[in-house]
DNA sequence: TAAGATTGTGGGTAGTTGTGGGTAATTTCC
DNA sequence: GGAAATTACCCACAACTACCCACAATCTTA
């Protein structure tokens, strides 16, 4: 069973091969639709991992990127960071992508790699480096966190 | 008889088996709507306990993450825990669902499960853990209570 | 009370999924 | 232009999962 399409949730541990391949989880690929064509777009998360998007929810940031005005300095440093990293990549027969080598470095993925749902995109991580990162934003933000989490009935 | 639509009331004690399935009792899968297609998302509960939704409830939560932007660290940090822990599962032709090995492990699961209907969702126990924290409660709570009772008639 | 239906539990099997490696095509570089 | 390296595509296998059937205990109904 699948939620609505292009939506991802619950976790994976997989392995990345020598040759920089990753298995996409078989839910998370029944759950592509067709319009994608079996492709992901692969870029920089904005924590240290890789973030995997759907073709046409990429082709959405790209539309919203283009419409930021570059006279700001941050809208710049923002498309700039966002753009320059990304690239598509699509599952071959076993249902595996190829992830490029600056972005394993960046995400300093190993041999085993966890893989979280993220609902709208797909992260890609180093299992200790999300452990770490677990625990810093646990000290930093319990109340914030209680905040926004009022809005949202869990 | 059953109450409302999608609310659950009750408790049952069930076991688990080898295969990480548990059944659902039979009065909250007639409580079902059929919008749900027979299917629960399964999630970490805030106590140590599986939270099981049914699908509909589900897809509010969901919805409500999908708008959260990522740019923002703490948004990125709430989608992430709570999309993590939570999966779809559709009960079979016997109305069980299968728990992830994950959860069972965060639950501390083991053979016997306690079922708790929560009215609009559903809480798997270790009987141990549920009765622990029953006592943990009873100690903290008398004022809060007192609090709560300004909010709701029972 | 007896027969039938429903419900909870256990296990077998066929199909799917994840992982490793091989080969041919393509690209890069000298 | 040709050799080396890289990439894309294919096959094979082991592990796992979903689906199916069986049975016993319980509940329902006549």
């Amino acid at each position: 069973m699948t939620l609505t399409n292009n939506t991802f949730t619950g976790e994976y541990a997989y392995s990345l091969d020598s040759k920089g391949r990753v298995n996409i989880p078989a839910k998370f690929r029944q759950s592509l639709s067709d319009d994608n064509e079996c492709t992901f777009v692969i870029a920089r998360g904005m924590d240290s991992c890789v973030w995997v998007y759907p073709l046409i929810q990429w082709k959405d940031i790209e539309s919203n990127l283009r419409n930021l005005s570059s006279l700001s300095k941050i809208n710049r440093t923002i498309v700039r960071n966002t753009a320059r990293y990304a690239s598509p990549s699509t599952y071959d027969k076993q249902g595996r992508i190829t992830l490029t080598p600056s972005l394993i470095d960046y995400a300093g993925l190993d041999k085993d790699v966890l893989i979280v749902g993220m609902v709208n995109k797909i992260e890609i991580w180093n299992p200790t480096r999300l452990d770490e990162t677990d625990k810093q934003n646990l000290e930093i933000d319990p109340a914030a966190y209680d905040e926004l989490a009022k809005n949202i009935i869990i």
